[in-house]
RNA sequence: GGCGCCGUACCCAAGUGGCUAAGGGAGCGGAUUGCAAAUCCGCGAUGCGGCGGUUCGAAUCCGCCCGGCGCCUCCA
């Protein structure tokens, strides 16, 4: 039992041992914070939210960076066409990144280094490869000399002369066309850094590799990110930094697959687009692709409709290497068994008034494994060891959260067949009997809590769920419920169910049970 | 054209050589309920895109074919 992590750059799924035991960084690409947050930027965020929770759950100590891309042609155009300052741009966008991630949950972010901020440390790491003869000045602009790197190509297993390479006016300054940019020289008007070759700003990959190496070392355990960055993004990255240190950049390149947009999921290729020479956002639309241009708004929303629990959930279903269609449907469809999970613990505490959210459970995972036996006489305990061992096995194969969402399921139903089996919501018989059963309950419950933990699911009461007493729909509601229960009490089920049924139109839902009714939103 | 990925029940989805092919959603029976809702119990793919092959044994490996998608240009 141990854990494995599917790498990049060897396609295969590797034992996971990091550079120096118990210590663990990881270095994920952030957004390029030009435009609002999209579906597709909040899948690495939560993923690897999980993958920090996970190694940290297993003894590990983590530091987990997330870059800001705040320096970029786009965030240029983009100033530009608002007419305000592109650190402006910068800013709103990244108080609207930061906010979404906040609410799915994701907090466990140790540093959010901003490519401004380290002009200083680019202009350093582009100086060493000029001076090791990987890099370039032609006229301002300093490139890579891909053609010096005979490794190059060996994440994304392309060779250099199969690059068409980044276009533009500056192309024509490259001595090859798979050469990118380090520094480009600054056009009137531009923001830009004085640096040995001029002023100018930094090229996008350059920011990752010298970051990176400022807080996490030369060489560090894992990088993540989409997909889509593998070519050119890391592959670059990687050819900056192993050039420059003659050493590993990454033990472990995790790549978390891309999300589609539910309408247009399933239609025109990329290949055909580019024969075509079609607009690149137009062709992006078509091909249902969520992207900068697109798939803005939908966000917002989606947290706004079904809150960041149901979202974060829905990207934690799947495994995260695989793609994903995203859309209304399918996350109303995965929080349908989050409210399976809500619907549980409002049940435990009615049976042993105290609320999951205040349960003390295993922050560690041999502390776990302490509480919990496979064999132990009792039933239900023995159940949910099982299923915490199936969860921990799933996870234990490269994070696999998908699987070892259907043991935190299973975990669930044991428990809801405990209650009623035990007849527990039932005024008890004897005291003593009921009390070890509470008392197995809390405890197979706090190994739910555990687990869902590691995945960052249910670590606080929902805010649509909040009832409070004082609260005046409260009131209202349970006004109407002992007005029902009058009803009832005289048989008169018109106007019993006439109540239920309008309030549940208007959203709230009455559910009766032995002692009284009970309520929810939904 | 190059480099990859995927195709599992009505829908989503795990499983990648060997117990009865996880789990979720929807559906259908049953328990429960005044009726519901929720919960529990049960049912649901003799089959994993198709055809061959390897093997004692394949959804899992190999080949071909069909279909879908990604990257090769900015992109999480």
């Amino acid at each position: 039992m141990s854990l494995r992590v599917y790498n990049t750059l060897t396609k295969t799924k590797e034992p996971f041992a990091p550079l120096v035991p118990g210590k663990v960084g990881i270095y994920l690409c952030g957004p390029t914070v030009y435009k609002e947050a999209h579906i597709g930027h909040m899948v690495g965020p939560v993923i690897f939210d999980a993958v920090k929770r996970y190694l940290t759950y297993c003894g590990y100590h983590v530091t987990w960076v997330v870059n800001i891309t705040d320096v970029d042609d786009k965030l240029i155009a983009e100033a530009n066409r608002r007419g305000i300052s592109m650190a402006q741009v910068a800013a709103e966008n990244t108080e609207d990144y930061l906010k979404n991630l906040a609410a799915l949950g994701v907090d466990t972010i140790d540093q959010m280094p901003k490519a401004t901020k380290h002009i200083d440390e680019i202009i350093r790491f582009i100086e060493e490869l000029i001076a090791k003869g990987f890099a370039y000045v032609a006229d301002g602009d300093v490139f890579f000399d891909v053609t010096r790197d005979r490794e190059y190509g060996k994440l994304s297993n392309r060779t250099t002369d199969s690059q068409q390479g980044e276009g533009g006016e500056a192309a024509s300054r490259k001595r090859s066309p798979g050469d990118f940019a380090l520094w480009k020289t600054a056009k009137h008007g531009e923001p830009s850094w004085d640096s040995p070759w001029g002023k100018g700003r930094p090229g996008w990959h350059i920011e990752c590799s010298a970051m990176s190496r400022r807080i996490l070392g030369e060489t560090f355990d894992i990088h993540g990110g989409g997909l889509d960055l593998v070519f050119p993004h890391h592959e670059n990255e990687l050819a900056q930094s192993e050039c420059c240190h003659g050493k590993p950049m990454v033990k472990y390149w995790m790549h978390n697959g891309l999300m589609k947009a539910a309408a247009a999921a399933g239609k025109v290729g990329g290949r055909s687009d580019r024969e075509q020479g079609a607009d690149a956002s137009a062709a992006d639309d078509a091909a249902g692709k969520i992207s900068r241009s697109k798939g803005a708004g939908g966000l917002a929303a989606l947290i706004a409709k079904h809150g960041g629990e149901k979202l974060r959930f829905f990207l934690l279903r799947t495994h995260y290497r695989s793609t994903n269609v995203f859309g209304d449907e399918p996350v109303a469809e995965a929080g349908a068994g989050v409210d399976t999970f809500l619907r549980f613990f409002e049940r435990y505490e009615r049976v042993t008034g105290e609320s999951f959210y205040a349960l003390p459970y295993a922050k560690r995972r041999e502390e776990g494994d302490a509480q919990t036996n496979a064999n132990s006489t009792d039933a239900l305990l023995a159940d949910i060891a099982k299923q915490r061992t199936a969860f921990l096995t799933a996870m234990d194969d490269d994070f696999n959260s998908g699987a070892a969402m259907a043991a935190l399921f299973d975990m669930v139903r044991s428990l809801n067949r405990f209650v009623e089996q035990a007849k527990l919501e039932e005024p008890a018989g004897d005291a003593a009997l009921r009390k070890t059963q509470v008392d197995a309950l809390r405890r197979g419950t706090a190994t739910l809590r555990e687990l869902a933990a590691i995945l960052g699911l249910f670590r606080a009461p929902p805010k649509t769920n909040a009832k409070a007493d004082d609260d005046l729909v409260g009131k209202l509601v349970n006004l109407l419920i002992e007005v029902r229960a009058t009803a009832r009490k005289n048989k008169d089920f018109a106007t019993s169910d006439k109540v239920r049924n309008d309030l549940a139109a208007i959203g709230i839902l009455l559910e009766d049970r032995k002692e009284g009714t009970t309520w929810m939103r939904k």
